[in-house]
DNA sequence: ATCAGGCGTGAATAGTTGTTCACTTCTTCA
DNA sequence: TGAAGAAGTGAACAACTATTCACGCCTGAT
């Protein structure tokens, strides 16, 4: 045994798997999944392809990845939000929005996480991603239902069609063009909270107040 | 001119036309979209892979054709449904209803439609199919809000919202796994509705009371 | 019956990308 | 410094299917 793996290298290397995966992520981020291809990765990535299999055993590996860490950052941004919330229904309502508002500033990149057609298999990835977040949201009802907020329900049933709500009408090919603009994009959030919530129960007057609220910090906290 | 098209070809020729397509449907059924190949579509319609060519430019227009039809199919089952209730807001319900009932009774051929990915581009036709439908029941809930059933809103961001919902809780990865039980189906089925209904505005126990009348009328319409 | 022309065929083609691997370059340590 | 082994390279490969097209068959008019 000649050869070690000095700290030094094991740094390079880890620095090097970072580069792609970030690599990866931008190209998603601006071309969607259809952009993450090997050799326009590594290229961005500095590496040659052959390389990318040096860290990734196939693009599936890759793309499996990137989408457990964006998915991972968004979970922590949610419970970060919905836990400076004062109560379970005020949480559940900053839950949703940090939702809305991360898939709002990351439109190319929510799609292709969530599902854009991508030509390797990355439904096992997918569906963690799904269940991690779907599963929060989940326990945030639970919460409101046990306070007395809401009314008993199937939890985790209304929390992925909550999901699909937020996603159809924020990402989904009906959504509305103009969302670059600030103000436009701040009534469609409030407008798709508000509807999130009385769907689980919320009263019509609570829900809006609710969402007034809610909507400031997410924002905050998705762009920190 | 020694040849023309007699009444007997004509016929002949839409019939087979009608089979390729007949034969994607169920391919598109069995196996989703990715069972939708020329060559295995080709021997279910019991012609040659060439043919195929001679009746659709393209897979991605065959696509195209098959999302339409089936499309077209699923919008007249909704607006029968709903032009058969008694009021806007039932007819609201019995849209919501019928789409969910149609979108589990077709599960894989609903997610090939909607999201699957498709090796070709058929994003125009999906759009086009969701915008339909989408319309539809914005139609349907602008009648409700005119009505005074419900709070005034952006009905297109609330359909489109509410199919989210429908398609995600109930086709999507995170669906309930045993739907083939029929008590399990109709309890899908009500809950949903229910989370709709209850998106748009519809008071809590108004909202029961329309999903129980709306259940049984939508699975006969669309059994039929 | 015969020919003119569209219709049907299916093997061959083509284009796209993920993946491999023989080779080169770099790093470590005696 | 040089040997041993790891890491990096990128051109070549492989696999998958949509699409083509030259050919033969069938249909319809004379």
């Amino acid at each position: 045994m000649v050869y070690r793996r000095t700290h030094q290298v094991v740094k390079r290397l880890a620095a090097r798997r970072s580069a792609i995966l970030a690599a990866a992520r931008d190209a998603a981020a601006e071309g969607g999944m259809a952009a993450v291809q090997i050799a326009p990765v590594a290229v961005r990535a500095n590496v040659a392809a052959g390389t990318v299999y040096r860290y990734f055993p196939s693009k599936a590996e890759l793309i499996s990845e990137l989408i457990a860490e964006v998915s991972r950052d968004g979970l922590a941004a949610i419970r970060r939000a919905a836990d400076a919330a004062p109560g379970p229904s005020s949480a559940l309502a900053a839950a949703v929005t940090t939702v809305a508002v991360q898939v709002l500033s990351q439109r190319k990149l929510a799609w292709g996480i969530l599902a854009e057609p991508v030509d390797v298999d990355v439904s096992v990835s997918r569906l963690a991603s799904r269940r991690e977040i779907s599963g929060e949201i989940a326990a945030r009802i639970d919460a409101a239902v046990r306070a007395g907020h809401l009314p008993a329900q199937d939890t985790a049933l209304a929390a992925t069609a909550l999901l699909g709500a937020l996603h159809e009408s924020l990402v989904g090919p009906l959504a509305p063009e103009n969302l670059d603009d600030p103000a436009k994009l701040r009534d469609a959030v409030q407008t798709v909270t508000l509807l999130a919530l009385r769907a689980v129960g919320v009263m019509d007057a609570r829900a809006r107040g609710l969402v007034v609220q809610a909507v400031l910090p997410a924002k905050a906290l998705v762009g920190a």
